[in-house]
DNA sequence: GGCCGCGGTGGTACTGGGTTCCGTCCTGCG
DNA sequence: CGCAGGACGGAACCCAGTACCACCGCGGCC
């Protein structure tokens, strides 16, 4: 049921300590069989056998105890995303990053999927919950930034389509979770940033590489949706 | 200063009270001077002369005060979206509508950027904000998918190009508030709101009426950035 | 005119999240 | 053995938010 893996052996300084697990552990027994509101942090500490200062030494509020493992992940990305090279395609990049996200979820489906239901329910869980998923935003509208430097309207561009990916992730991410985590949370999460790099992929990086001239011809029906355009448009200039 | 506007004569029942005004301006007072944190709501209601109990009438929050208008606001796009006519285009639709919320900031420019700066700094009221913010997502998502139902992955379009209106107005907005309010809004969020349009504009209505086959030619250069190819796209299609 | 109901107001006390400060124990080390 | 430092616990505190009640001004009603 807890978040961190309790491999041992990683080189990673400090062995996690079990009080932190056993603080979620309590956590969320008392919030599945009472509520989250109708418990209080000193029934957690109670049921974990520690004191209320310990609780706050190891997750910074109350709310925090619910996405343990956030911190963590924001943490991966940033640093997979630092660790681009400079010819990656930059969509698919954070596409790529928005993937180690729901890596994450599906590593604890049953896990996730209880901490869905509540926040769900929990009006200031959803409000925690926007914060994380804003610094994701943040952290892929960042690289996006840099790599678009220098185009016009660069910062603009980045914004959106990191705005896009989070949405198309997280509407992917929810629905599976609606069903329980036994779809596959993979495939929906590749057809649903598969419409984004369709709407906005292949930009190309800064130095345009000055390659012959080419004509494409598209063949439509007036009244299409555009975004079926640019498919067609995308595959006949390869990049399906 | 007050975000309420006092024009009296409106048949909404009740005038507006000006207690609720008072507060407002007694908590930015003490907010600009001594800041968000280090003022407390028993601060606020003894600068107001009023009882503490009295706040909490008018904000359920400390944080409300700070964004008294949303809610108003909030409901006029709701109102917006609903008043739709059935032959609307849907992203043009949610892009007017996010225009309506770039309207109320633009109504009291030194109260918009006051709180701007505020929300800047306190990482609290950024994470309001965001709450904020997506209400007004959830708004436009919510009529989008109703007007994407029946088509593929209709949800899933709706949450994306409604993620995308909403950076690209945040985009907007916001640098149009770090530049104190000098610059011209309204065409700031127009060019912004005019990318998400390039991207996802042009969704027929449902029934797609099966006019003539055309035949479109485009001619590009073999690593430009796509949504160059979708501006001229759109551009022959007749859609400028 | 006196009485009553009622909505807006203020005051008081309480709950609970979060912080500060300090004391304690345990451990490793010179 | 003494000590330094880190993990833990506990008591007190601050403040946002809530519940409850007492007050007051006002209009209606008998």
């Amino acid at each position: 049921m807890s978040s961190s893996s309790a491999a041992p052996g990683r080189g990673d300084k400090a062995v996690k300590p079990p009080m932190r697990d056993a603080l979620v552990a309590a956590a969320f027994r008392l919030f599945l069989e009472r509520g989250y509101e109708e418990t209080t942090v000193d029934d957690i500490v109670a049921l974990a056998g520690v004191g209320r200062r310990s609780f706050f030494r190891y997750f910074p509020s109350k709310e925090d105890v619910v996405f343990p493992d956030h911190e963590r992940c924001l943490a991966e990305m940033t640093a997979f995303l630092a660790a681009s090279a400079a010819d990656d395609e930059p969509v698919r990049r954070v596409c790529d990053a928005a993937r180690l996200v729901l890596r994450m979820y599906a590593e604890n489906p049953a896990f996730s999927v209880q901490r869905y239901h509540l926040t769900k329910k929990v009006p200031g869980l959803r409000a925690y919950e926007l914060s994380v998923v804003w610094r994701y935003e943040r952290a892929l509208a960042r690289y996006l930034r840099t790599r678009f430097a220098g185009l016009g309207d660069g910062v603009l561009r980045a914004d959106v389509i990191a705005a896009a990916v989070v949405a198309a992730h997280n509407n992917a991410l929810r629905s599976w979770l609606r069903s329980d985590g036994k779809g596959d949370a993979q495939a929906a999460v590749d057809h649903a940033l598969g419409h984004v790099q369709a709407a906005f992929g292949a930009t190309p990086a800064p130095p345009v590489t000055q390659g012959p001239e080419d004509v494409v011809v598209v063949v439509s029906r007036r009244g299409a949706p555009l975004w079926r355009v640019v498919q067609e448009l995308e595959s006949a200039l390869g990049r399906g």
